[in-house]
DNA sequence: CTAGGACCTGACGTTGACGTCAGGGTCAAG
DNA sequence: CTTGACCCTGACGTCAACGTCAGGTCCTAG
């Protein structure tokens, strides 16, 4: 069982993260007598978890929501449904990225072009 | 000349973005004796390309240093150097979306697997 | 048994991109 | 010349994912 300390290094998370995600309840925790919570190994990947969604733009209620199908490794058909939702949108968002990428990519061509003079050939 | 109403209604943006986008120095409006903000056609482009930004994950000031090349069509490589920098922080978050994308696909795929009794072969 | 590092619970602070409300001008139409 | 839609400037509110500080407890090495 791991101190909150230990799991917060080896997730790269800070303490009060794990804690935040506590009190969102997508983390949870055993205690000891004196009141200090112990994780298994197991939390250091959900936490990683809970970071790529949360990359991926899904706020707390969202990760929430997906969370008991990676616990279980079940999902009712409702489910299932909401993570084919949350996997469409993390589609659009890369579509809307990638038409930035692009967008840029051509004002660097343009920029590259009309460069000022002192860009000797060699 | 635009009134602000017509820019924000053709460019998909709240009235209150655009004085908040003047207020960031994305965005310049020319004003009527009374004091009224008229824009020239062109700031509906700017405007969809300032959203398009914010989209990527930059914040007000990376499309403060983005702009002037989009507006002028040069660049100093110093400018070039930040629209790369610009461009490869998008392909890091295209690359982490793709990840939790499969991460979600593959969560997907073993909930349909083991999905409750109730879905019939038909 | 004691020092100090890790942990605890509140609870307020932060940042960005606006939302929203208050109080008051502006302007084309009837 | 008035109505009603549109515009103006502050200025405070919001939301999420934490940061940070205060004041106190725990525990482990020496």
């Amino acid at each position: 069982m791991l101190r909150i300390g230990e799991v917060a290094a080896r997730a790269g998370v800070s303490v009060r993260a794990l804690r935040y995600y506590e009190e969102q309840g997508l983390l949870e925790a055993e205690r000891t007598p004196s009141g200090q919570r112990r994780y298994p190994e197991s939390a250091v990947g959900r936490v990683r978890f809970i970071q790529q969604m949360y990359a991926a733009g899904l706020g707390s209620t969202d990760v929430l929501e997906v969370l008991p199908c990676v616990h279980t490794g079940r999902a009712t058909p409702e489910m299932i449904a909401r993570l084919v939702e949350q996997r469409d949108g993390i589609d659009r968002q890369v579509a809307e990225l990638v038409q930035a990428r692009e967008r840029l990519d051509e004002i660097i061509r343009i920029g590259r072009d009309h460069v000022p003079v002192d860009a000797p050939v060699g």
